[in-house]
DNA sequence: GCCAACGTTGGC
DNA sequence: GCCAACGTTGGC
C-alpha cells in the first residue's frame, strides 16, 4: 500500500475543560468531537479536517486558558448524534437523518504537555503572535495552524 | 459578571 | 437582500 497521498495538517480545537477538558480525552483515549454548531467550523470538519491530522487542545473560557496538549483525528466527520437527541443541549430540531446538519469527528489522545502553554504568552511570542486563532474577533472554535507554529508550541508546552 | 465582537434570525 | 435585534463566544 501507498502512503497517505496527503499531507498532515494542523489544528487547534477549542474546548471548555469544565464541559471536556483534556483529561476527559485522557481518560476516554477516543472521544467525539461533538457540540460543533457553527457553519464555518462544520465545513472544516466536512472539507478540510482528514484522519491524521495533529491538533491541539485548547481550554478556553476557564481560569488558565491556554494550549494543553495535542490529540490526533482518528475520523471522518460523521453527523452529530447530538443534534438528534431532544435531550440534549446540543439538540436541533431542524435537522434529520436524511440531512443532517452538524457534524463531529473522532479524536484520539496524544500527550498532556508538562505546563499549559497561557494564551499571553501565545500573543507575545514573535513566532506566534500572528496565530490566525488569536486574530481579535475570531470565534471559530476550530482554526488551523501552521506546522512551525504547532511544533513551537509542543516545545514550549514540553519545556520544564 | 462585564462587555466587545461576531453569528444568526426574521421582518420587511 | 438589508439590517436591527438578539444570542453566543470567550477573555478579562
Amino acid at each position: 500500500m501507498s502512503a497517505k497521498s496527503t499531507t498532515v495538517r494542523y489544528w487547534l480545537f477549542k474546548s471548555e475543560p469544565k464541559v471536556f477538558g483534556i483529561e476527559h480525552l485522557r481518560r476516554k483515549g477516543v472521544a467525539t468531537w461533538d457540540g460543533v454548531r457553527n457553519y464555518q467550523v462544520r465545513n472544516l470538519l466536512r472539507s478540510e479536517v482528514r484522519v491524521g491530522d495533529r491538533a491541539l487542545f485548547y481550554h478556553s473560557s476557564t481560569k488558565d486558558v491556554g494550549v494543553a496538549g495535542e490529540m490526533e483525528v482518528v475520523s471522518e466527520a460523521f453527523p452529530d448524534p447530538l443534534q438528534f437527541d431532544p435531550k440534549s443541549d446540543y439538540f436541533d430540531k431542524g435537522s434529520t437523518k436524511a440531512a443532517p446538519r452538524w457534524l463531529a469527528v473522532k479524536m484520539k489522545y496524544l500527550r498532556t504537555f508538562k505546563r499549559l502553554v497561557p494564551l499571553a504568552e501565545l500573543r507575545t511570542d514573535q513566532q506566534l503572535k500572528n496565530m490566525r486563532t488569536l486574530v481579535r474577533g475570531n470565534r471559530l472554535s476550530i482554526t488551523e495552524v501552521t506546522k512551525s507554529e504547532y511544533e513551537k508550541i509542543c516545545l514550549l508546552g514540553n519545556a520544564v
